[in-house]
DNA sequence: TCGGTCTAAAGTGTATACAGTTGCGCATAC
DNA sequence: GTATGCGCAACTGTATACACTTTAGACCGA
């Protein structure tokens, strides 16, 4: 288990939970370590250094950061918020190992919400914001070509949270980034086999809805292409499942 | 300000002062202190007894709760996930004052999620649960006869959840009831004008439109509702607004 | 009298100490 | 050889201690 104390900038994969924008201060981010931790960590679990069930040890992690247990468990408890580690009691903390049941019922959300906002932005999106669309298509196109997993993969979820923030909803697009943090875990869990390339063409599918205005059209798409994603999922109890169903 | 720690059998009124000789006794009930903070506050506010605004101070609510302030933070760090309260770095805890902006995007967000709800669950509704939401109807009804404030307010919330529960859909459920949180705290600090005696009505055509399975017109009504609920808030930026706006 | 500066009290942020619990290993009995 | 019980080590939960920040009040000067 390699969690580093990576410095704050140069980190490529901003997750896609970034709260603690200007205004709101999340959790008790006042020294700004809790923030490191919470951020570290999140990246080590969607980059798929941490496994889901691995055991998060305060002092250890207390020690990697050189902060005392006190910070850490600040930082676990909000990371147990966002549903990315479980804590047991008494027990410790743990990456979560989200249940197929769980994963149905994310998706299941993202749908209802996301073919209900692309349907209401087709109503009120101006030329400027399809422009800021189009751009977003071309950039994950990009990155499909360059082969930038990493950033293919922050640009793929990115796309959901624009089309969020487009309808001028801080609240909706916190909660979408929230959701989609969720699913990062879901998706490495259960190894989404739906390519990029997929992904980011249903994309260009939907944004031509949104150009056209079409807002059943989008709406539909939305829904299938999240229904795509996951049915792409490997959704059978795997090795580790078993194990970790016999565990206990 | 009053935030008592009503523990569950009748320990009422346990002198603060009676922390002198700190045994540590507390080594059995593990987090479940931290819990019964976060409840206690929450109804606090959510029943008007804390007002928006109001400092929140640590080493107050620990003496109240005989805990140590460790305890007492890790519960206002939750609290101010839930937004209800904010953290403001080396300053303290306040009462959430949500701003005009943020309570219109809440009722944005319940439109959007709710309609689509009630339209989802038309589709798939059994005759028992139809049972249950004309059970919850009368509840309601009685509460609002007997002019139970408490009760009537819990009622008329749970309501959502409730729809939202049939679906099988925890995550949505549990999302639900988050925004209802912040509902509550909009609707005291802007002074919700909406009887309770409208809502109420409102929930039974919902219901019946349910009933019919005419998705279409759950829909409708229940933004419809939303709506009602939203424009009875009175969104003037009020004095209390304005002395918190000079206040920065 | 008003404004500014300094100082002390109060309060937050973090580290450390301590009590209780869990889990693992080893020894012992069958 | 396997199963059971005991004891120790590691770790979590909570309390306390301490450093630094904010804030309120007194004092001084204009």
């Amino acid at each position: 288990m390699s969690v580093e104390p990576r410095v704050p900038s140069a980190t490529v994969a901003a997750t896609p939970s970034q709260r603690a924008t200007a205004g709101h201060v999340a959790g008790a981010a006042v020294g700004g370590s809790t923030q490191r931790i919470v951020t570290s960590i999140t990246e080590a679990i969607v980059e798929r250094r941490l496994m889901p069930g691995t055991k998060l040890a305060e002092q250890q992690i207390a020690d990697l950061f050189t902060v005392s247990r006190t910070v850490v468990r600040q930082a676990l408890n909000q990371l147990s918020r966002d549903r990315l580690i479980t804590l047991s009691p008494a027990r410790g903390a743990f990456v979560a190992e989200p249940s197929i049941e769980e994963a149905r019922q994310v998706f299941e959300v993202r749908k209802l919400i996301e073919s209900s906002m692309v349907h209401q932005l087709c109503a009120v999106v101006t030329p400027q914001q399809v422009v800021q669309l189009r751009q977003h298509l071309s950039h994950e196109h990009e990155a499909v070509t360059r082969v930038d997993v990493a950033g293919r993969t922050r640009l793929l979820a990115d796309f959901h949270v624009t089309l969020a923030r487009m309808l001028d909803n801080e609240v909706l697009a916190q909660l979408l980034a929230d959701l989609l943090a969720r699913c990062s875990l879901i998706a490495l869990m259960y190894q989404s086999s739906h390519s990029a390339v997929h992904s980011a063409a249903e994309h260009v599918a939907i944004v031509e809805a949104i150009e056209r205005r079409d807002g059943r059209a989008a709406a539909r798409l939305m829904e299938k292409h999240l229904g795509n994603v996951e049915c792409s999922l490997q959704m059978q109890p795997r090795a580790s499942d078993l194990a970790a169903a016999l565990r206990m």
